[in-house]
DNA sequence: TAGGCCATCTGGTCCT
DNA sequence: AGGACCAGATGGCCTA
C-alpha cells in the first residue's frame, strides 16, 4: 500500500530503487531488529514488496528507460526533458541505494535515540520523576516550559515555589493525570475547605499523606502523596537558595548514543544539584543503547513504560487526584514512591540541612 | 474498539 | 556523495 508518491514526479526509479530491501530490512538491516519489530515491519514491508515485485527489476529498468522517451500528445516527440539525465538504475546502484537507506535508517535511529535520552535527562529534573512512570513526551516538554516559567516567577517576583500559584503555573496546559502527577510530586496542601472534604470523603488526614521520615513531606490529605512521587529536595533546595554542589558526576547528560552530550554549564537555577547525581542511573534505553538488539529495548518499553495519561484509575479508598485539577482518578504504581523518594532522601541526609 | 503514544522506515531538503 | 534534520506513514502496545 503505497500512501506516498515515489518523488514528486512520481516516477518509478525511486521505487526501483528500493527494490531489494526486503532481504536486508526484514532480516535485521543493523542486527538489532527484534523478533517482534521484523515482524510489524515486515507487515509493511508485504505491502510494499506487493507493489515492488509486480514490477521485476528488469521491467522497471526498461520502464524507466521508455520513460526518458517522452512522446506527446500527437505522438511526435516531445522537447528533451531538461535537468540532469535519470541514471539508469542498475544492479550496483540500487545495491549502493539500498546501503545508503540502511546506513541512514540506523543513523535516524540513533538520532532519534539521541532525542530520547535528552527527553530522559529532561524528566529526571522535572519536579516528579518517575522511571516507571514517564511522562509522555509533549507533557515532558511542556512540563519543562510550566517550569522554567514557574522558576522565573520564583526569582522574578519572590512567589514561593511551595505556593498553589506556583503548582498552577506548572500544570498549565498540562494533561489532567499530568496535572494530578505533578500536584502530588509536589506535596501541595489543598485549602481548607477542599481539605475538610477531603477529610469528610476519605477518613480524614494521612491517607494517602505524609511518608514517613520523608523530610519533604507534609500531610496532605486530599494528594496522592508518596506513593505518588514527590519533590526532589535539590529542587527546593534550589529554590531556597541553596548553591551547594552535592553531586560527584557533574555531567547530566552522558548519553551514548551517536548524540554529542551537551557540556555548556547549566543555566542557574536549574542546575538542579543532585537530581543530577542521584538519579544518574543509566536508563533502560542508555543501557542498552549502542546497540544491543532492540528485543530488550523493545521488550522492555513495552513491558515497563507506563505513562500518566493511560494510567488513571481509582485509588483504592484514597484521594481522587489534586482538587485543584478537578481530581480525576489517579492511580500510580508503588514503587513510584521509591523512585522518587529515595533519592531526595538521599540529597537530604547529604545535606543535613532538611 | 478507539485513542494515545511510541519506534521505525522513508523520502525530501538543506548543508558540507 | 553523504550526513543531519524533518515530517508523514505505518503498525504495535496499552488502557479506558
Amino acid at each position: 500500500m503505497m500512501t506516498k508518491p515515489f518523488g514528486k514526479s512520481g516516477d518509478v526509479s525511486e521505487l526501483v530503487s528500493s527494490l531489494g530491501w526486503l532481504e536486508e530490512d526484514g532480516s535485521s538491516q543493523d542486527g538489532d531488529e527484534s523478533p517482534e519489530m521484523r515482524g510489524r515491519h515486515g507487515l509493511t514491508v508485504g505491502g510494499r514488496i506487493h507493489s515492488c515485485t509486480e514490477l521485476g527489476s528488469e521491467d522497471m529498468e526498461e520502464e524507466e528507460e521508455e520513460d526518458e522517451e517522452e512522446i506527446g500528445p500527437n505522438g511526435e516527440n516531445a522537447p528533451k526533458r531538461r535537468g540532469p539525465k535519470k541514471k539508469k538504475m542498475t544492479k550496483a546502484r540500487q545495491e549502493r541505494f539500498r546501503a545508503r537507506r540502511v546506513k541512514a535508517n540506523a543513523r535516524e535511529r540513533s538520532r532519534m535515540h539521541g532525542l530520547n535520552d535528552a527527553l530522559d535527562n529532561l524528566r529526571r529534573v522535572m519536579p516528579c520523576y518517575s522511571k516507571t512512570q514517564k511522562l509522555s513526551k509533549i507533557e515532558t516538554l511542556r512540563l519543562a516550559r510550566n517550569y522554567i516559567w514557574a522558576l522565573s516567577e520564583v526569582l522574578e517576583s519572590g512567589q514561593s515555589p511551595e505556593s498553589h500559584g506556583f503548582v498552577e503555573m506548572l500544570c498549565k496546559g498540562l494533561s489532567q493525570p499530568t496535572s494530578n502527577l505533578v500536584a502530588g510530586c509536589l506535596q501541595l496542601g489543598p485549602s481548607p475547605m477542599i481539605l475538610n472534604k477531603l477529610e469528610d470523603k476519605c477518613g480524614g488526614p494521612g491517607v494517602g499523606g505524609v511518608v514517613a521520615g520523608h523530610p519533604l513531606s507534609y500531610p496532605s490529605p486530599g494528594l496522592p502523596s508518596p506513593p505518588y512521587g514527590s519533590l526532589e529536595a535539590s529542587h527546593l533546595l534550589h529554590m531556597k537558595g541553596f548553591k551547594g554542589p552535592v553531586y560527584d558526576n557533574p555531567s547530566p547528560n552522558e548519553c551514548s548514543s551517536g548524540t554529542p552530550p551537551y557540556d555548556g554549564p547549566l543555566t542557574p537555577p536549574l542546575s538542579i544539584s543532585g537530581n543530577f547525581a542521584l538519579k544518574q542511573e543509566l536508563s533502560p534505553h542508555e543501557s542498552e543503547r549502542n546497540y544491543t538488539p532492540h528485543t530488550s529495548h523493545h521488550a522492555h518499553y513495552l513491558s515497563s513504560h507506563h505513562y500518566p495519561t493511560s494510567t488513571t484509575g481509582s485509588l483504592p479508598g484514597g484521594p481522587q487526584g489534586h482538587p485543584l485539577f478537578q481530581a480525576s482518578r489517579y492511580e500510580l504504581p508503588l514503587d513510584v514512591a521509591f523512585d522518587s523518594f529515595a533519592p531526595s532522601h538521599l540529597v537530604a541526609s547529604q545535606m543535613g540541612t532538611i
